[in-house]
DNA sequence: CACTACTTGAGGTACGTACCTCATAGCAAG
DNA sequence: CTTGCTATGAGGTACGTACCTCAAGTAGTG
């Protein structure tokens, strides 16, 4: 039905040892050799069966995410699909291993990061900000054959590091242009919410909001954004502050993606008017507000599919394999309480 | 690390022999034995590696896609998954097959479900009108052994058939709300154009976005659903009378799979005011017609999903397993030209 | 020509499971 | 006691690939 390695052996007139030592990469075996097994390899449209490679391997490949500590109900999220996908992929062999770490210190990432043994670890998802330290610690991870993405955070930082997660830009776009055709041509200001905009995810976002409100609602008017430092109390200060520097507020976009703080501020607040409010991720907060009608959409992005994509690249970069970018894209979804 | 037969053999007191008797429900093995083992397996949290029984048995999984054959773009696009995933899976052990199938006619399906041959064909997804004819078929298939799924449409019918695709309910609800969103208070009439309303899928969009239009937007009146019949002409026509008809068209909201031919006589016609228009399903027109401005959003099922799904609900039946119906979830996505 | 290095083949074991055959033990009915 | 049946064990082969060892061949070097 499918051709096997015995076939192939067959086919190019070598032995079973040889199709291994080419499959493989071993060395000693003479160039023209190589070359007839990769023809009988095409003629045969041979494909190597992974699972029963697997088997005889015995090989486990143990994947850490390294995830910041700070986070709220999307990072448990996150854990939860890891969790889930541990499980599930049991079967293929692949062992998925958590560590949360203060996103503070650049130094102890770079130092937690150049700590990993490769003979356990094979492959990184590292969504932590980036820095210089970091930057180096990939690096040196590189060289050491430990594999690494970046993963939901980080995009672009190093154009040789595959990223796994949504174009920010876009997302912010996508939120932007809801925010827009939501407004009904309601004039007034724009209160965006980031944790910090130290990160070049919150700066695209950002970025890729205001590139659509500006051009095409221009009865909108994007205020500077807030920064939280996820700090509770001062979310809730600099928020009320806005509001009452603000009286036309028509919508708030909330762009991190720990939402729940800022949305509970916003949604106790007293007002005539309900802004449309925006924000991102699902989690059980914001899925109920956008049930209760508190919210208007969500921006957001499957966690199952980050974390099974970032298993799928990671494993690709281990077995030399490339992968096709495209069918790794994550998807930017819109949710309103009727699709949820 | 994960514990095999044989250690399950050896915790329940038992040869190998007698696990796989047990494991694989061969007769010939005392209530007694078979509680020890089973016992063993709870203890040992005993998994079957799936993977190493699939090359053990040497069983090709083969699953028959039956589509009707009037289809477009959507339908192009929805075999072109197909065949990826024939690809994608061959490691797994699965091959698809598709059956393309005049859908007006209720016997010649019926005969050809009944014509399968159960030795060669494990499951069948099925995207074809309901009718009584069909509905037989598919208990004699379950009766023969060949498993069967209702494939995007049809959900519902019968209790005991699973189903994968997306709610249309919601799915046009998710219409509904953007339409009215999208409508900002224009007062008009709502155009609605099906292929036919005789399928239950129609209806179910066409309740789901009446439920949300006249509940929340009384600024909008959805007009009767216009049907096409799938016939060029006839679109052109009755689109052309119902602008003739209604001068104050708000919305167009073309709920068929296949939007391509009633898009293309409504982005040609000479109007005043743009309507909003809301289409279904991304073809490489439906696209083109987003990125360009024509259409204002898409409502989408990732047809890769669908595809993917049905495979695993298909296997999970034919290896007597229970699945996860949540995760199977088919979602209903929101396509603006920011998030394509 | 002898020595070395490289190349190839032959054959084995293993991974975890399925499936088969044969032997044997236990037990009950006749 | 024989017959027959059930329950179980022991052991083998197979799936497709990885990885290992050893032998033997070829080619090139000095």
């Amino acid at each position: 039905m499918r051709a096997t390695t015995k076939d192939l052996a067959l086919a190019a007139g070598v032995s079973l040892a040889t199709v291994d030592r080419v499959l493989n990469g071993r060395p000693g075996v003479k160039q023209d050799t190589v070359e007839r097994v990769n023809h009988a390899i095409q003629k045969l449209s041979f494909r190597r069966n992974i699972v029963a490679a697997n088997l005889a391997r015995g090989k486990f490949y143990t994947f850490l995410f390294m995830l910041p500590k700070s986070g709220d109900q999307f990072l448990a999220e996150l854990i939860a699909r890891i969790d889930e996908a541990n499980l599930a992929f049991a079967a293929e062999m692949i062992r998925l291993e958590v560590m949360e770490i203060p996103e503070s210190d650049p130094h102890r990432i770079a130092n937690m990061l150049g700590s990993l043994d490769p003979n356990r670890i094979d492959g990184v998802a590292i969504m932590v900000p980036e820095s210089p330290q970091v930057r180096d610690a990939k690096t040196r991870l590189a060289e050491r054959g430990i594999k690494t993405i970046n993963f939901i955070s980080g995009q672009d930082t190093d154009a040789q590091a595959a990223f796994v997660g949504t174009d920010n830009r876009a997302a912010g776009a996508t939120a932007g242009r809801l925010m827009g055709r939501f407004a009904q041509q309601r004039a007034g200001s724009v209160l965006v919410i980031a944790e910090s905009m130290q990160s070049r995810d919150s700066v695209e976002r950002r970025l890729g909001f205001d590139a659509v409100v500006n051009a095409d609602y221009p009865n909108l008017t994007v205020l500077p954004s807030l920064e939280s430092y996820g700090d509770p109390e001062r979310t809730e200060r600099i928020i009320r502050n806005s509001f009452v520097n603000h009286q036309d507020i028509a919508g708030v976009y909330i762009l991190s993606s720990e939402a729940r703080v800022p949305l509970e501020v916003v949604t106790r607040l007293p007002m005539q008017t309900k802004p449309i409010i925006i924000a991102h991720e699902r989690t059980p907060f914001t899925e109920a507000a956008l049930r209760a009608d508190k919210i208007d959409t969500l921006i957001t992005q499957d966690t199952g599919h980050l974390v099974r994509s970032a298993l799928r690249v990671l494993r690709a970069k281990v077995d030399g394999r490339e992968i096709l970018a495209s069918q790794e894209k994550i998807r930017i979804e819109i949710l309103l309480k009727e699709n949820i």
